[in-house]
RNA sequence: GGAGAGAUAUCGAAGUGGUCAUAACGAGGCGGUCUUGAAAACCGUUUGCCUUCACGGGCACGUGGGUUCGAAUCCCACUCUCUCCGCCA
């Protein structure tokens, strides 16, 4: 969400950024907007010279009151009623404009980094960097799921049947897997000095509108029947809501927090043949990392974020690159942000496995999240987000880079620790 | 799930319809006086938001409504916290 003031002044601004995203339906809202706006700041303050002549008004009665003078605070009370209905008018019309203008100014889109290229979908995010060799072996990679059944790791069937499409089950060494990546990916996120988090799973409806953008919410959020709760869809969610109205003084800046969370995702839309088995699921765990930092220090926080994954996928000998995310293809309230993207030797490209985003400060102006300076003046803080690891899809990259020829899979020495020290999957 | 109590500034807490909301009183923080230094004592200071070029004005006593000329105070709903009972990993 865009400051108004900014908009007011820098209207153009606004226009071309809407322009740079092809959203452009939604160019008319931005005069609209500045004319909504003008007419609340208009009615608040006549509608506060009201207030203000009533208030004085009324503390006059009180002192006629106090001295008896019955009649003349009678007389008084008269004064004001006239003009109660032209107040109550206006106060109206105030929240009424001012909750328009907040209804537009949430489906503004934040102003995107200089450095972001100009495309109109997925298809034209741009390849950063490449880290790591993308192998393809002399043998053929099987479909991730025939090599976890390989190991009786996985039955999509049962899980139809208890929970229907899009959930799974997990068993023994996968299972054990799944657990050893979280487990690892949490040890290194606390090595880089970030605090280990366990968050709530679940959020009210004022975190949802405050972290994510309509469009996201539509296609993503579970809702709890009855109650003012959805399932978050990742700890993001409920690790920013943690700062929601709070000030902060700037000297306890960064926060760096790890969190993990079982997420849930509605996952609407079509899916793909690629997308079978546990590579789209409604529900899945994921170590995330987050930072709320001061402005200037958001493109430095972002560059350190993404390469702590591209760190933790090179540590498990699984080649990666980063995709720039082009302005059409990203969401409404982010800055800028990068997908980091695992290699699949059985389908010889690079698949998303985690997403890097900075904010900016759009987030924590939803949610009221300051930080007050050493001189006591305030401003937002900025927010970051990034995925450490989602093991279900990740296990998809994991299995097809250390599948060996003989069917076995090797685990990385790193992890081994976390699958009481074994070497091959199955020993 | 049942019964009760509560929510006021950084914290504790007073205020139960008007002249007490830049919020009594106490503590803490900050600045100062005194002191070789510290403690004590004393003096001063210490919420946020909206609007305005500015002067100023408005809003906020958990949240949202209502009653009233006027609400921290009365009424309704909701949220959260605490105590007791029940249930429970």
């Amino acid at each position: 969400m865009l400051d108004i003031k900014f908009l007011r002044e820098n209207p153009d601004i606004v226009k071309q950024n809407i322009k740079n995203k092809f959203q452009e339906e939604k160019l008319p809202l931005v005069d609209e907007v500045i004319e909504l706006d003008e007419k609340a700041r208009k009615a608040q303050q006549e509608a506060d010279n009201l207030r203000a002549s009533r208030k004085k008004i009324s503390k006059e009665i009180g002192a006629l009151m106090a001295q008896g003078k019955k009649e003349e605070a009678d007389a008084k009370k008269e004064e004001v009623s006239k003009n109660a209905k032209r107040l109550e008018e206006l106060s109206n019309q105030e929240k009424e404009l001012q909750e328009k203008v907040k209804k537009i100014m949430m489906v503004i889109p934040n102003i995107i980094d200089k450095s972001v290229p100009i495309g109109k979908d997925d298809s034209e995010n741009v390849e950063i960097e490449k880290f790591g060799e993308p192998v393809v072996p002399a043998f053929e990679i099987p479909y991730h799921t025939e090599i976890m059944e390989k190991f009786n790791g996985i039955d999509i069937d049962a899980a139809g049947k208890v929970a229907g499409n899009g959930f799974y089950y997990l068993m023994g060494d996968i299972a054990r897997l799944h657990s050893a990546i979280i487990s690892y990916a949490r040890d290194f996120m606390i090595d880089k000095g970030f605090t280990y988090c366990i968050p709530p799973f679940m959020i009210r409806s004022n975190v949802v509108t405050g972290v994510m953008s309509f469009a996201e919410m539509d296609s993503m959020m579970y809702k709890i029947e009855g109650e003012d709760l959805y399932l978050i869809g990742t700890s993001e969610h409920s690790m920013i809501g943690k700062f929601i109205d709070t000030i902060t003084d700037e000297k306890e800046l960064p926060k760096t927090l790890t969190s993990y969370s079982p997420c849930f995702r509605k996952e609407k839309g079509a899916h793909g043949i690629e997308e079978r088995g546990v590579y789209r699921i409604h529900q899945f765990e994921k170590q995330e990392m987050i930072v709320v930092c001061r402005p200037e220090e958001s493109p430095v926080w972002f560059e350190k974020l993404w390469k702590n994954t591209v760190g933790l996928f090179s540590s498990l000998d699984i080649p990666v690159r980063t995709l720039e995310c082009c302005s059409g293809d990203l969401a409404d309230l982010k800055v800028k942000s990068i997908d980091v993207e695992a290699w699949s030797p059985r389908q010889k490209k690079y698949f998303e496995v985690g997403s890097c985003s900075n904010l900016g400060d759009a987030q924590a102006r939803r949610l009221q999240i300051r930080i007050r300076k050493e001189d006591g003046s305030k401003y937002f803080a900025h927010t970051l987000n990034n995925t450490v690891v989602a093991p279900p899809r990740m296990l998809i990259a994991f299995l097809e880079n250390n599948l060996m020829e003989d069917g076995n899979v090797h685990i990385p020495e790193v992890l081994r620790p976390y699958m009481g020290g074994k070497e091959f999957l199955g020993q």
